[in-house]
DNA sequence: AGATAAAAGTGAACATCGTTCAAAAAACGG
DNA sequence: CCGTTTTTTGAACGATGTTCACTTTTATCT
């Protein structure tokens, strides 16, 4: 049974991811501790680092299943025969959803930083396509003339901008109390982008 | 001479705020270190915690300072006689020169992370402020039924989606490399959002 | 000026982390 | 069942933030 040894591991590093999981669910990225998260998941301290390289290669994969969640959220919840500036608004509601009830790992995903000179590895680094690749669809469907890299791009600035203003205000960084404005003012931030392309031709 | 003793008190806060502000700007957040920072302040690992709470108060006075860079750069940025939708431009690409030269402080700003349950003073929250008051005026010129918490909500908004851009850009959190287009990019996203509000007419 | 009290500054010591690695335990092969 | 290999363990290490008894400096009074 030479078998039975990786999915040990296997088994081990997914109870580490779930410990991990809940630990930043429940307290934030600063919640996650070595200690906590191997008691968690039923393994000696070291048995960490015998199944993943670091901490940070632990929030990686948890990182890594929350974008796998968010990308299955965000491509289950457009209708087959939605209008395409329709498919854009139901993305970001969803997008606004998924941050609001998931505000710890979503900012996890986003707020995690390695230790200098180190970057994300490249598997990783793909899996935030998820976030612009339903958007392109229906993009191009307003914009046939928006293709290739300038298509990508304009994907990418929508949902920056849409994630900026979901992050300032799951954060509380203003004077007001935008949370419970959050869903409608991201909903007028997506019709003022949409309007604002179409009158521009499409340079957004 | 009994206010010899607050000018010395004040004098070693400012080199610690110095020298907190320069490790940050070098190495990042997490490149702040209390040995580090005191070393270079020229005092004694304890003398931190006689003149600030904590590594976090000090964080929170180098972020102070930051901002009021920024304001001060934000504010005198644009001319008195500039077009408002001109004004707003001016303030975007601002803003992407600041976060663009100052990187690492800039995200210090909107990333530093207090331990749970704690939250920023008040006095500290109020000056984030200066993100959107320069904004405000020249919104309202364009859209002079836009008023009071309505308007400070849509500043917010516009603040909130030029800085998700530029954020998602200088993370480098996507395939593409849209730093060197970073720039255009802000400019297309502001010139999309204002032709949107005007013709949404001010609903954003 | 000198003595005395108060304040400020110091850095060794402590607590809490992440990480390592020699040793123990378990699994395996013959 | 013994020897070998692999896996798991947790004590030990180094780095870090914070505290506090002690020293040094400063201020006040006679």
């Amino acid at each position: 049974m030479g078998n039975n040894k990786d999915a040990k591991r296997d088994a081990l590093r997914m109870r580490l991811i779930e410990a991990a999981e809940s630990e930043i669910a429940e307290h934030g990225l600063q919640g996650l501790k070595a200690r906590n998260v191997t008691t968690k998941a039923g393994c000696a301290l070291g048995g960490l680092y015998n199944v993943v390289t670091d901490l940070d290669g632990l929030i990686i994969l948890v990182n890594s299943k929350t974008l796998a969640r968010l990308g299955d959220t965000l491509k289950e919840v457009v209708p087959h025969d939605a209008a395409a500036d329709q498919a854009i608004q139901s993305l970001a509601q969803a997008y606004v959803a998924f941050a609001m009830a998931e505000t710890n790992l979503w900012h996890a995903v986003f707020n995690h930083r390695l230790p200098e000179n180190q970057e994300l590895p490249q598997w990783h680094q793909k899996e935030y396509m998820v976030l612009i690749e339903n958007i392109v669809k229906p993009l191009h469907e307003m914009f046939p003339d928006l293709v290739g890299d300038a298509l990508a791009l304009r994907a990418q600035t929508l949902f920056a901008a849409v994630h900026g203003v979901v992050q300032m205000s799951l954060n509380g960084q203003f004077a007001g109390s935008p949370r419970e404005y959050l869903s409608q003012e991201v909903k007028a931030l997506v019709g003022a982008l949409v309007r604002g392309i179409e009158k521009g031709r499409g340079a957004l």
